[in-house]
This record gives C-alpha cells, sequence and structure tokens, in this order.
DNA sequence: TTAGTCATATGACATATATCATGGTTTGCG
DNA sequence: CGCAAACCATGATATATGTCATATGACTAA
C-alpha cells in the first residue's frame, strides 16, 4: 500500500459528478481536507472483516473483491466492484465494523475521507444524503441480486454467466484478461476450483471461447448467452 | 386482503419505540395521518416484484417472505422476516418499482404510510433519517449474511441451520410449527423439495428432532448445532 | 541453482443432489 | 360433503459436483 498525492485528478473524478456536485463548496472543502488517497496492488487486503469503521472510502480505480471468510477458512466473493462503486456500505452509518473484507484484485487506487466531515455532510445536506445512501444500497442490491443468479444456475450457467458479467460491465469488450484466478472464481460461483477449471477447458475445446492463460475472447457470445439462460 | 382499524394498538408498536420516538409531535401527526392498515392471510401477495413503489410498509405481526420467480418461474425465497423488520426496503429511495416480491406466509398485519411524508421526515429529521437508515440496511445485510451460511453448507447443514434460525430468531423455542412448507425451505435454501422433505425425515428417524405434520420438536439442540457447523 | 509455492490442468473415482415415478395425506373450496 | 389441488413421503436411478491424485510451468526465496 502505497500514499499517492496525485491530487490534480480529483477534477476528472467520477464521483465529482455522482457524488460531491450535490454539496455546497463549503462542504465540499470540508470534506475534500480529509480527503487521502492510496495505492493498492493486486492480493493487497485494503480492509479487513471486522476492522472498525473509522473512514469512508470511495474506489477511484481499479478492481477489487468484497468476500467473506467462512469458519472453516473458505473465502466466499460476494462481489466485484470498480470505480463508481462504494466500498464503504451503509454499515457505515449503523456498525461500527467492516462486515465484510476488501482486497485489491488488480492495482487500485482509493479515497479515504474522514468518516465525521461525512456524518457532517450527510446531516446537513439531504440531496447528497440521499446521493450517498443510492450508491451504497446499490451495492447491497448488486451483491443479492448476483447471489440470485448464481444460485439458480449449475456450474456451466454459473461460468456462462461471469464471462458475460466481465464482458458486459467490467470491460465491455468480448476480449479481456481475467482479473481474478480461476480459485476465486470458484469463490465467487460456489464452485470448486476443478470444476472451475475443467468448464472454462470445456469452453474453450467447444471453440465458444478461445483462452490463453488469463487472457480470454469470447469467440461465440450467443451461445456463451444461451448457456448462462438454460444452464 | 382486509383493511383494519385498529388505531388503538399503535401505543404498544414496537415500531414506536424503534423508529417514530425520534419524530417530534408535529411530524408524528403528519405520518400517522396517512397510516393505513392492512391484513393478509397466508399465501396472499402483499406486493409483487415490479410493483410501482407508492407507499411505506413496516411489519406490525405475522410473518412475511422476501422472494424472487427466477426465469424459469421458480421462486427463490430470499429471508423471512417478523415483526420489527421492515419491509420496504431502501430501494423506496432510489427505485421506482420493487426489487422483490413480498407475500404473507401467516397472518400478517402491515401498516402503510404515504412515501411523501416520510420523505419529508426523513428530510427534515436526521436522527429518524438514521434511523430508516438503519432497519432498511438491516434487512438487506441478513439476506445477504443468510445466502452466505447457506452456500457454504451442504444439505443436511443447510436444514439444520435453517432450523437454528426458527428456533433462535423466530420462535425463541425448541417446539415450532413450520410456518412454511418443505417446498419454502427448499426454495430458501436452494434445495429440491425432495431432498428438504428426505433430511427433514432423516432427522426425525435419528432422533434429532420430532415431527408430526408441520409441528417439529428440537430434541437434540446441541447436535442440530453441530450438524449446522461441520455439515 | 535449487527447492518450494501457487496456478493451471486433467483423470479416476466417490458422493451429493436432482430427477422421475408413485401413492398417501391434508387442505381449501364450491 | 366431496372433489381437486396442493403437500408430504419414499424408492430407484441418473447426473452433477466434489475429492483425491498427479503433473507441469511460472515465479520466488534461500
Amino acid at each position: 500500500m502505497k500514499t499517492s498525492n496525485e491530487i490534480s485528478s480529483c477534477k476528472t473524478c467520477v464521483y465529482r459528478k455522482l457524488l460531491f456536485d450535490s454539496l455546497t463548496d463549503e462542504e465540499y472543502l470540508m470534506v475534500n481536507k480529509s480527503r487521502k488517497e492510496f495505492i493498492y496492488s493486486r492480493g493487497e487486503i485494503i480492509r479487513k472483516e471486522g476492522d472498525s469503521i473509522d473512514s469512508f472510502i470511495y474506489l477511484r480505480s481499479g478492481l477489487i473483491k468484497l468476500y467473506k471468510t467462512d469458519k472453516n477458512g473458505k473465502d466466499h466473493i460476494l462481489s466485484l466492484n470498480k470505480s463508481g462503486d462504494f466500498i464503504s456500505l451503509l454499515s457505515i452509518f449503523s456498525n461500527s465494523e467492516y462486515k465484510y473484507s476488501i482486497a485489491a484484485v488488480e492495482e487500485t487506487k482509493i479515497c479515504v475521507i474522514d468518516l465525521n466531515s461525512l456524518r457532517q455532510a450527510v446531516d446537513t445536506n439531504s440531496k447528497f444524503a440521499l446521493r450517498v445512501l443510492n450508491r451504497m444500497s446499490r451495492v447491497s442490491d448488486d451483491i443479492i441480486e448476483s447471489q440470485f443468479e448464481i444460485r439458480q444456475r449449475q456450474v456451466k450457467g454459473r461460468i456462462a454467466y461471469f464471462l458475460l458479467f466481465l464482458t458486459n460491465k467490467i470491460y465491455r469488450s468480448h476480449e479481456f484478461r481475467l482479473p481474478i484466478t480461476r480459485r476465486e472464481i470458484g469463490e465467487l460461483i460456489s464452485m470448486t476450483t476443478e470444476n472451475t477449471i475443467r468448464t472454462l477447458s470445456e469452453f474453450k475445446k467447444d471453440g465458444i471461447i478461445s483462452m490463453e492463460g488469463r487472457t480470454i475472447n469470447i469467440l461465440d457470445y450467443e451461445r456463451i448467452k444461451g448457456i448462462s439462460n438454460t444452464g
């Protein structure tokens, strides 16, 4: 984890429009005064389940996973999130501890704001509060939604669904580099590593995708969609 | 669905303390003015996924299920909720439509408040807003939590987990009447009806529970706990 | 350089779970 | 009451998925 100083980039920050737009100049200054930037590289843990919540975090760039570790030590990934999503969930208003762990799955830059100044802004500016609220609830909603989609499918359907997720939501391209290991894919869709690998290999053998290490190319998009819908 | 007139019962309403306590008399009157009560009996649908959100709903008494229907028409239950939980999730601030369907699983009384008057109270009273927020986010958090617990277990563990949920969270007793059918239990823990039935029968045969139709008695609590932890 | 770890890969096999079939039982309703 | 529709139950069988073993390449630390 490194501290960053690239303050100037604020001007182009997506959150400027999404969020801070609704603050008065005064409020913005207050919030921004406490702002710090940090950079995490692949694999680094940003926050751990149970850590006390002392700040409000948002994701400037990169990709992170939210996950929980079960009683046997096995990780279960709840979601992958990119810039524009919030990391701090609603628990910052209710819980004093993080309910999920957060780790970078690729080089990731975050901004951290002092929780008190955020709370103050929320208290005095209801438009801002509503925006924060909406953004936060979206992350929870998305987790519930994707769990719902996952649990109604079996392996092939789950893998297909995941590939479509990467294609449409993350990379907006039919060609991309898998951001996570096959083991992590398994942790995301509740399958063993072996079955995940096998299924990807099968898709490759069937000519639906090409695969070279982590690099995937969706060759037959319609068929992937079909498998996601019926599998 | 029937309309109820039991206004007097407000005095003992759990939400009085949980929520409305933080309103001024004036605010309370405004919110309460639009309040209506309805009674639903087992099986009745209270709101359907996709219905437009025009009101704020909370559960006075009874038991409801939140669920979603998949592309094959199969229902997936997200949670069972009782009095004290909110039904209207955060989507009332962001979405114009319900994301989940809501149905009564036993005789259930709800209170419905006009959304505008609630929004007004939220806007002007940040303490109230925070309470609403906390209650709402708790429902989402609980759904995510229980999905996490379910997906790390196999059938026996899931059934045991569900029985513990009823014992500890819903009925606070070792003896109770199953509020939902075995089919619905399957929809809740992502198993087929047959396997759900089989597993319950097995628990009975093994003397861990007694079972007479819907009536369950937890005979060996520790063993159920063991199965929930290791299965 | 060598040993060790991790990710990927694949086969053989065990087991959990779904599916299909069939029948008894309860529940709701006209 | 009597019928239809759900619910509950159980066996036989098929299938999906997990487990275990083994191998290879890439990378890292000693």
